[in-house]
DNA sequence: GTCTATAGGTTGATAGAC
DNA sequence: GTCTATCAACCTATAGAC
């Protein structure tokens, strides 16, 4: 990333190439793929629209950084690593949360990809190159969830890993859901799902929790 | 529908309205719908591209056709009514598959639409109108959970509705991952999900089962 | 109902001056 | 780096004959 570098040469930037950016994803949330042209995009960052070839070469530059800015929260919660919080629910209402406030950025831009074929191997094929994807939250959860099941505070006959795409998934189509602009109150809450999913995990035995503790393994 | 007229006065159609029809929903899936053209249509239904305005109009009328019968299984499921099953594993497994299919016939249209703001509105208007949605999947499965929570044979303190969402929000991600090229192996499989709900749905003392069957209602 | 021909408008992209 | 001017291609839609 260019913006970690603490001193530029130079010339600095006259902020054209961000303004256009800016406002290419704007126009895209906001109208979708099929209006979004080079010569709104110019209109709307207050450039022509030469400069939009000159910054990004073609429309399809154009589209692959907008993609790319869309996914970037993504890449960040790469470096973040594993999830934590005081206890099990907490961790449920950060990821669920997160997973919610992420898409809700990022969906934009991928369901505006599949409007073409070329489009939409081109980001498959990067999503693929970065490791992205629904995976990332379902191995995030699972992971977790396995630790916790090894410290006898989750239920031992669970898969963390299906236990885990229920709950991603969850979020996945609310989120979904109200990007297409459908009602969201035809679908359970977040805290709803949170509840039910915490509930399923308890161990079997609430009164015998220190029986399983041995199993701690650091 | 009209397909259910059992027979017809006048002369029958030359079917040039349904290969155009088919032509589009073919080039929306395979190509986009920035690929689906008056041209490309007309070419692809081996009709002029006149032909295409006067069965539908202008595009508009084109895209609105190919979203309806993008969407009709679910229509056709709306009839259905209730789900069913000798088991409960059977219920999950029916219904699993038949949400993946449909979503896999949907989806192309669903986020086709998303590429322009007027459409969008217009396809949400449409689901909303004809009480179409993820909440559709949600809600039969979550009847069937509670008659069988009244029966004794599913856990008592779990909310229906909770689970209901999470096993549809696990198909419905991965109907969207499948349908954007990414590796459907990056998730859990199908049968997993559907071992992991069935199990957490178990009653909790599964040795005293006929202790809660005195609920049984009818 | 289907065709050919064409109008009218929009879009992506380039050339060349500043 | 940014601009104006322009082009070639494409797309939607209509007119009118058959």
């Amino acid at each position: 990333m260019a913006a970690l570098q603490p001193k530029r040469r130079g010339r600095p930037p006259a902020g054209g190439r961000e303004a256009i950016l800016e406002a290419a994803l704007g126009l895209l949330r906001e109208r979708g793929i099929s209006r979004l042209t080079t010569r709104e995009v110019a209109a709307r960052a207050g450039v022509s629209e030469a400069s939009v070839f000159y910054h990004y070469r073609d429309r399809a530059g154009l589209l692959k950084a907008v993609f790319e800015q869309g996914l970037a929260p993504l890449l960040a919660l790469n470096e973040a690593g594993a999830i934590a919080g005081p206890d099990r629910r907490t961790v449920l209402e950060r990821l669920g949360h997160g997973i919610e406030r992420f898409l809700e950025q990022a969906l934009p831009a991928i369901t505006a990809a599949q409007s073409d074929a070329a489009t939409r191997d081109e980001l498959a094929a990067y999503m693929a190159a970065n490791d992205l994807g629904a995976h990332r939250g379902v191995k995030a959860l699972s992971d977790y969830l396995a630790d916790e099941q090894a410290a006898g505070r989750v239920r031992a006959d669970i898969d963390p890993q299906a236990v885990a795409a229920t709950f991603v998934g969850a979020c996945f189509m609310r989120a979904f859901q109200a990007q297409m602009h459908l009602p969201k109150r035809s679908l359970p809450s977040l805290p709803a799902v949170i509840d039910s999913v915490d509930l399923m995990l308890a161990p079997r035995a609430p009164g015998q929790v220190t029986q399983a503790t041995r199993r701690r393994s650091a």
